[in-house]
DNA sequence: TAAACTAATGCCTGAGAGGCATTAGAAATT
DNA sequence: AATTTCTAATGCCTCTCAGGCATTAGTTTA
């Protein structure tokens, strides 16, 4: 049994009359009737009584009716459906991305493709940018949104944007009062930072930094957690950087403040593997793309040298 | 797309090798690798990434293969489905039969009938005899449990049970201290009968056997309604006859007494069109036949001459 | 009785299902 | 580096069957 039988028999059945429904499946009405005995004959099922004058279905073919509209409507869907997913229209997408990329454009990204595409089934995971970096090797992930520079060479970056940090502070600081702070202003403040290893290059190009402004910061705390950083900003153990967009995470009693001249800045890029012909990701990377600001036109703007 | 491309599909997706899926279709390598291509074409998608020596799946073919298991089952199920709803094992059955039907076999009859072909979509209707025959004329209704004989031609009868009518009495009746009642004790009881439309036999043929005992019956009522009829005898209003199987109908106050001599006797039928070749009435016919009492060999039994 | 309608039959053609032999590129082995 | 092995693809063949046209054979209507 074919699909073709299945076809034939729905429009007879239809019909019941084989020249209209030959006229209708663009055949001739002998070889309708052909088909339709054929299957009969396969089945070992009489469908229709016939008469030399008029058509009927039997009661049998009235049950197989049903099953036939309904596999040959499936069918058709079938086939629209694998060829959306060749489109990247359907189909799953393995998403990662660091603490703070969400709090950026990639929540308003990542919901614009889901408005789009509602049949791409997303995964979400919040890891740490060299957690991604393994994930994406094993092949456990298929974009995820981390902060370059990366010293692996498999994947391919697409530079989303690079905010500047910003400090916080407790309210009651005396440094509060101004709206844009210099680095040296911070000579002496102890710093809450997140740990080296979940972002070094970050950490190093601080360190940097403050070297270039004359002094070595004291760290008194490292915390991963932006909602645990900005805790202890508040509970006023110390100052800390944040990245920019992450203002919104607000506390009663810290406030942000701009740094003045070179800031620390925090590179956002979507990371993948250029091997992956997935189109649903590629799909995902058009979405990505459209939501790079047009400053950013010149990736090396956004990683300002750091000697 | 026919159902051949979608097995090939399945069988190529779960050995992710040519050769052997091949063998497991019973088809050579060659062909099998031209039907998978063939497909692709037609559906505009690549469904395999194979290099010389290794094969793979593309997502969009990942998504296709949900559907084309899916497709393929449903096929054989709806294969399966024609070929019982041809033994007449599914599909649908129309059932009237008269009030007095609905005490005697008939449930028992339905119950095993609905056991052993569960998918068979019964439809029960209660209708007099006349309007069954209509009913049946009209092709309402595929068989129905009604009271011969009838003088249509065109439907077939098979002869179920004759049951002799009981007498119901009040308890109090003088009549009721009798176990066998002749029905000539019965000359001057007021009588509650079926209306003579409902059962038009069975009312002459009662009338003849008390002409032959030697009186005419006083009618003091007529009710369609088995309940009813009971409700009066209970109330007093007069005595009543009531098909034997009947007397599972309780009721306080209401016993029943076998008639002396020649008894009026119900006949029980299922009578169907014998044109109507459904299946399913076939297969509800054999199990007809199975309730059918041994001593009915000979349908005239079933009718004792009224004269 | 003739005409119209309609399913089935007979016969033909060409596409393609399906087979066999072989090629060609990749991986494993020597 | 050379050889062998493995496996998908190609070339070519056959023969079934999808599908067409002309016709037949019942049935209904005029």
């Amino acid at each position: 049994m074919e699909l073709r039988h299945l076809h034939c028999f729905v429009a007879v059945a239809e019909e019941l009359h084989f020249g209209r429904a030959a006229a209708r499946l663009h055949l001739t009405q002998p070889h309708l009737s052909r088909q339709i005995r054929s299957l009969e004959v396969e089945l070992g099922v009489q469908l229709f009584t016939r008469t030399k004058r008029q058509v009927q279905l039997t009661d049998a073919a009235r049950v197989f009716l049903e099953d036939a509209r309904r596999l040959l409507a499936q069918a058709e869907q079938a086939i629209q459906t694998v060829k959306q997913a060749a489109r990247g229209e359907v189909g799953q997408l393995r998403l990662s991305f660091t603490g703070a990329a969400l709090h950026g454009v990639v929540p308003a990204l990542i919901q614009a493709f889901r408005e789009r595409y509602p049949q791409v089934e997303l995964t979400l995971q919040e890891l740490c940018t060299v957690e991604q970096v393994e994930a994406l090797r094993l092949g456990k992930v298929d974009l995820g949104f981390l902060h370059p520079p990366l010293t692996e060479q498999f994947l391919r970056l697409e530079p989303l944007l690079s905010e500047p940090l910003v400090i916080a502070l407790r309210q009651d600081h005396p440094l509060a009062e101004r709206s844009k702070l210099p680095l040296q202003a911070l000579a002496n403040e102890p710093f809450i930072l997140h740990p080296r290893p979940e972002g070094p290059h970050l950490y190093d190009q601080f360190l940097g930094l403050c070297e270039r402004a004359g002094f070595r910061p004291r760290v008194v705390q490292e915390v991963a957690m932006h909602q645990t950083v900005i805790g202890l900003v508040a509970a006023g153990i110390g100052v800390a950087l944040i990245p920019a967009s992450l203002q919104e995470l607000l506390r009663s009693g810290v406030v942000y403040r701009a740094i003045e001249g070179p800031a620390p800045q925090l590179p956002l890029a979507a990371a993948f593997r250029p091997d992956q012909g997935a189109s649903v990701l590629q799909v995902f990377l058009k979405v990505v793309r459209e939501f790079v600001p047009p400053n950013l036109a010149d990736p090396a703007e956004c990683l300002p040298p750091i000697e």
